[in-house]
DNA sequence: TATTTTGGTTTATTTTATAAACTACTTTAT
DNA sequence: ATAAAGTAGTTTATAAAATAAACCAAAATA
């Protein structure tokens, strides 16, 4: 039987987040958005949820005058990652 | 940048089916629903969601006196999940 | 022969994703 | 100096998707 895979991981947007958050140390908001090529509504929305969950936290503070947000992936984070890719593996292995 | 999943298979139940039909030349619906540990109402829904995007077809028959309802993923199926798969490795490769 | 089970479909509800509108501030052009 | 446009987001509304609930017809079981 298929195993469930993690609903929080498995959306194209929250999944992009993190898989790019697994390979940057940290990420700002601008550099999410471009490389998913999302909306900032959307994107805010997604970020605010894997927050909520504990895969990221999210830091606000200023560029000068501009804000910056800018995310890292937590543990916990990565271990959800590591076990949805597990998981997804069953699904798409031949 | 990331590219776009294809949101057909982008499902967590419509995904488990293809990965099954891949895999086992064709399939009923009895067992697509064990296998993926679905409701029958959702797995309904969901496998004409699939049919109707050409990637798989479905063929109502009896077994007997009872309703069989049999499942075959298509070429044009194959070739969408497949490239969803190396789409998607992009997302869960480290 | 009433009751439950099988194999589904259809419709309604909930959840999720996306888009649109808005805020607050900054930079640029006039 | 000030209007217009751009940046970096958030909030709210809408559309789409997933799921659950209700239903149907026939068959098997008690």
């Amino acid at each position: 039987m298929l195993k469930e895979l993690d609903p929080l991981l498995h959306s194209q947007l929250r999944l992009g987040v993190m898989s790019l958050l697994m390979s940057a140390e940290s990420a700002e908001f601008v550099y999410l958005k471009e490389k998913t090529n999302s909306t900032a509504g959307n994107l805010s929305v997604q970020l605010d949820k894997l927050s909520e969950a504990g895969y990221i936290t999210i830091e606000k503070s200023f560029n000068g005058k501009k804000p910056l947000t800018t995310c890292k992936v937590t543990k916990k984070g990565i271990k959800a990652f590591e076990e949805y890719v597990n998981t997804l593996r069953d699904y798409i292995k031949k």
